[in-house]
DNA sequence: ACAAAAAGTTAGGTATACCTAATATATTTA
DNA sequence: TAAATATATTAGGTATACCTAACTTTTTGT
C-alpha cells in the first residue's frame, strides 16, 4: 500500500510529465511543484526507485515505470473524483476544490471513491475539464489543446486548465473565463502572442500567451486548420 | 491549528472521560485506546499540557482544560458528521463508518463539514446514536444509559454503543441488535449479570454484562424505576 | 503489612520527512 | 572555450512520532 506522501510524488511526476512534451520531469521541477527543496526530493526519489515506481538518471530525468504509472493514474483518479464531488455535490467553486481534494485523496477506501463518484453522476471529466481515468487507468478521449495553439477565427470551447493554483483560477474568474465557455479567437498579435477573444455575449478580452498556454480547449469550427 | 495527531489525542481523552464516570482518563487507558505504548503517550501529554489543552498529574489523571474540551468537541463533531454522512448518504454500514471517519476527520475545512452535514439532513445523532455537538460544542440532550443498568421489565430503545471496534459492532449484528431497535429486558441473571432480552418479533437473546455495558439505551416504559 | 502486580517514568534508540550549506557537475552565454 | 549560471548531489542537522528495556511508584490482594 502506498503512503500518502508516495501518492503525492507519483501524481506530481505524472502531472509534470504530462505538461512537458518530453514525458519526463526533473528534480528541480518536482521540488518546485511539491514546494520542497531538491535534496529532500532526491532522497525520496531513491526510495521510489527502489520500490520500482520510477527510474531516475541524471541525463534521462525521472520516468514512471509501468507500475508507477498505474499507481499515479489511480491517485489522479481519486483526486479528480474528489474535485468533481466537491464541485457538483458540495457546491464548492472551481477554484476551491483542488486544495481540498489534495487532502481527501489520501483517504484509503476504494469503496468510498466509488460511492462519491456515483453521487457525482459518474462524469468523464473533472471540474477543470481534466479527464478522469477509469479503474484500469484508461483516460477518456478528448481533443484538448492549449488555446495558445489557435489560429485567428477558431471557435473554441474551454475544456479545462493546466494549472491548479488559486492565483491562476481566480485570475480566470476575473477574466470571466469559465468551464464550457465558448469563445472565438478574433485576433492574434504576433508581437507577443496575445490573443483577443470574443465571448458569446459579444464582450471581448485580451489574454497573454502565458495565460492562453494554460487554457485547454477543443476547436469546434468545422474544417478549422488550427489542429493542422 | 491543531495537528491531526493532537486531534486524535483530544478525542480519545474526551471519549474515555465520558465513558468513565470519573470524568478523567489515565495514561494506560489512553495508550490502549490509541494503540500506542505508555511512554509515547506520556511524551505527547507533556506537549498537550504545555499547549494548555490538558492538565495531568499522576494522582489526578488527565483532564481536558476548557480550551481542550472545546477542541475535543469540535473533533467529535467532525467525526460524527462524517460517520453520519458515510452512513446516510454513502450507504456504508453501521460498522464500517468509524474507521473511515477517523481518516476523514483530519481534513481541515469547516465549510466542507457544513456541506456534508447539510447533505446528511442535519441530524442530531450519528449512526451509533451518539449526539453530534453543534459548532459551539453543545450536545443535544438525551437520556442515554447503559443497557446493563436495567431492571427486569425495562422497555428500551437502542440509542447507540460505547465502543467502535468492528469486532464489537459485528458481534452486535450477529446478535441482531441494531440502532433504534426496541427490546424488553425479560430477566437478569444475578450470577454474572447476563441479561435476557426480547425483541419486537418475539425472539430473545442472552447478552453478557460486558456487551450490555456498551449498549446505550433509553427506557420507554412509563414510570420505570430503572433510572432510580 | 507486605509481596505481587499494575501503572507511570526515564533513558536511549529508530525511521521518516524535512532542512541548510557546501560541493560537484552540467548547461548557457559572452 | 571559459566564465557564469543552473542543477544535482553529498554531508550533516532538526523535529516528530514512534519504540524497548529498565527503573520507580502506586495499588491490590492475602
Ligand atoms: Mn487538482
Ligand atoms: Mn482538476
Ligand atoms: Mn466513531
Ligand atoms: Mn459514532
Amino acid at each position: 500500500m502506498l503512503k500518502p506522501s508516495d501518492e503525492k510524488y507519483l501524481r506530481a511526476i505524472y502531472q509534470i510529465s504530462q505538461s512537458e512534451n518530453t514525458g519526463k520531469s526533473t528534480i528541480s521541477e518536482l521540488a518546485y511543484y511539491l514546494e520542497l527543496k531538491p535534496p529532500t526530493v532526491l532522497e525520496r526519489l531513491k526510495i521510489l526507485e527502489q520500490e520500482k515506481y520510477i527510474t531516475y538518471t541524471k541525463t534521462d530525468g525521472i520516468h514512471l515505470t509501468r507500475s508507477g504509472q498505474k499507481q499515479a493514474l489511480n491517485v489522479v483518479r481519486k483526486h479528480r473524483i474528489w474535485e468533481t464531488f466537491l464541485h457538483k455535490v458540495c457546491k464548492f467553486s472551481w477554484s476551491e476544490v483542488h486544495e481540498l481534494a489534495e487532502q481527501l485523496q489520501t483517504v484509503n477506501s476504494e469503496k468510498l471513491i466509488d460511492r462519491i463518484f456515483m453521487l457525482s453522476g459518474e462524469p468523464k471529466f473533472d471540474p477543470h475539464g481534466d479527464p478522469i481515468p477509469d479503474k484500469s487507468g484508461t483516460l477518456p478521449a478528448s481533443e484538448r489543446r492549449p488555446l495558445l495553439n489557435s489560429i485567428e477565427g477558431c471557435r473554441c470551447t474551454v475544456l479545462g486548465v493546466n494549472e491548479d493554483s488559486a492565483e491562476f483560477l481566480n485570475y480566470l474568474s476575473e477574466l470571466k473565463i469559465g468551464l464550457n465557455e465558448k469563445l472565438v479567437v478574433e485576433k492574434i498579435f504576433a508581437f507577443d502572442g496575445t490573443l483577443k477573444v470574443r465571448f458569446k455575449n459579444a464582450e471581448t478580452a485580451l489574454l497573454s500567451s502565458k495565460v492562453a498556454e494554460k487554457i485547454m480547449v477543443s476547436c469546434t469550427k468545422p474544417g478549422c486548420l488550427c489542429g493542422k
